[in-house]
DNA sequence: ATGAAAGCGCTAACAT
DNA sequence: ATGTTAGCGCTTTCAT
């Protein structure tokens, strides 16, 4: 915004019109002759105007702009999601905003507070735990705001929010080792203190329950340290140990990324996926494809869980109500897991 | 931006002053009694005062966003860089504005003149082609622009770079293979006319003739297909046969995704890697190091690129003087590649 | 040290 | 159908 640009009345003093009239001209207004309207599109093409959104947000009060706060851009999952949104976002005229939390509340907070001085027109948040802290800013900024595989326990108006059933993948994951005839089967968890990774876990759990199978507490290793900074491939490795002891047959892994860092475990340990060991993922990020065996996985959309807030958000900003979503993952049944 | 917000002009009315003292006061401007100040910056932040972002841009003449293209934000290379860029851009205050092109002119022509419209103070471009389109329209937004990995011959002014040394990346590729004994060495390329694409290939042609290796046109395959929803990795998956019928022992691909892509040809082929085909790839993004061998490949410093191209936005905004920037990749020996 | 007034570039209500 | 005016929320001269 360095230098002066060409506005709406460089155009009118070119055309010898007042400068609504430009206005009037370039949005279409019916009350302008047609003749005029040409001859100042025109014009306005050949001197290169660019309208100056900035001064439009300050009077229509609305910025065109949305603001997406996610964990981390770089994870697959995370990047596939904003990828949905921009798909949505773009085509109908809204700009995106991205900023990464990394996990950190401060920082997420000071990427909202961000995007309420910027104005935005709504807010998709993308992370896993969302505190009271978010819940009161975000009631403040008073924007619609679309929580993605997130929850709050705060139903008030402005808080929307599509979910992947992470209950629902942690039964599917374990009956499907149940199916095969593990017994022994454990649970390898995060230590995030995420709703997803506790409510996977109670997933897995009924399904035992369910199955009459026994439980037991050495069957569930769930990493005590909570640093972004180790990836969920580095919790996998060095998690994985801990099941072998106590003996399971089949895992079921809080995500892909703590699989594959098992898988590479049991590589390692030339343990042999799945004949000795069963792995059974959770996302369906396209690297659960690639590695050898690829996994077996509770698939999420993860575009459209992108896109659907996205278009959720877009409803709402025009005001038409919506229903929250929860959509179901899907076992992606592939090489890492087999009968005993 | 909904509903009416507070505004300096309120806090203006509830201290008894005018708001021009109360912007001086929240600007900390040496004029104003400290005494005051400290009441109005109290009475604001009762008031849960946040300032309009978008009046200030108006009036300053800057909007503190920065504008981002990427060719996908999905594609774990770009998803990398993006993060880097946010990591810097963040603390310096800037928001970053993220669009996709997925290769396609007309969407990334569409993001740059929607940055131009939002009166970004500068912008980042991820793509590897740079169209003459391109270079006449960032000309005449004439705001600082920095390319990643992406060139242009325009040698104007507002054009800046930071890019990786894709023909040294080429050539370190095949010289590995060559030090490994292997004589009839393939490159396996992309079809989107990138100048990466073409520059690898240069390396690759390069280390040969330098080693005094026969070259062979059928060992070069360059898919034809330049199709956005054709992943690289089937790329690789399709092309790989073509190169075996060539009968090479050592392939350099294009990069991971397309390296990715071969190996699971070979997989499936029953080809083993490394014994009977080396493979080495290009990019180093996670996934290369998970696959099995993992994969041997020219590193880039993703992230680093992401923080170095925004660094040096930052720099063009402070009017410095900044020298374009060539990194060097570096081989990253792993299991893919063997010696004959 | 503070207030009044202008102006950033635009839209829209109010004239005519 | 077009011009005049006000105003969006802020910063910054220019007065005092």
């Amino acid at each position: 915004m360095n230098k002066r640009r060409i506005s709406i009345e460089d155009i009118a003093q070119r055309a010898g019109v007042s400068h609504s009239t430009v206005s009037r001209a370039l949005r279409d207004n019916a009350l302008i002759s047609s003749k005029v309207r040409e001859e100042i599109k025109q014009l306005a093409q050949e001197m290169n105007y660019v309208p100056n959104a900035i001064a439009q947000s300050l009077q229509n009060k609305r910025t065109n702009t949305i603001g997406v706060v996610v964990t981390s851009i770089a994870d697959p999952f995370f990047a596939e999601v904003v990828e949905g949104i921009e798909k949505i976002a773009r085509p109908a005229g809204l700009s995106v905003l991205l900023s990464a939390s990394h996990r950190n509340l401060q920082q997420e907070i000071a990427a909202i507070n961000s995007f309420h001085r910027r104005r935005v027109d709504g807010i998709l948040v993308a992370d896993s735990r969302i505190s009271k802290e978010h819940t009161k800013q975000l009631t403040q900024i008073a924007v619609p705001t679309v929580l993605i595989n997130s929850q709050t326990e705060d139903q008030s108006e402005i808080f929307h929010s599509v979910a992947i059933d992470d209950r629902l993948g942690g039964k599917l994951a374990t009956e499907h080792l149940i199916s095969l005839g593990h017994t022994a089967i454990g649970y390898l968890g995060v230590g995030d203190r995420s709703r997803s990774n506790q409510q996977r876990l109670e997933g897995y759990q009924m399904a035992l329950a369910e199955a009459s199978l026994p439980q037991n507490a050495d069957w569930i290793a769930i990493s005590d340290e909570d640093d972004t900074r180790i990836s969920n491939v580095t919790t996998g490795q060095k998690m994985l140990s801990k099941l072998l002891t106590a003996e399971v047959t089949g895992i079921f892994c809080y995500n892909d990324m703590v699989a594959v860092g098992a898988l590479l475990a049991c590589q390692k340990l030339g343990i042999l996926v799945p004949r000795s060991l069963s792995l059974v993922g959770f996302d369906g990020i396209a690297l659960s494809g690639y590695v050898t065996p690829a996994l077996t996985t509770l698939s999420q959309p993860m575009l459209e869980i992108g896109g659907i807030a996205m278009q959720m958000l877009l409803d709402l900003l025009e005001e038409k109500t919506v229903e929250n979503r929860v959509l179901s993952p899907f076992l992606l049944q592939r090489g890492s897991s087999a009968a005993l």
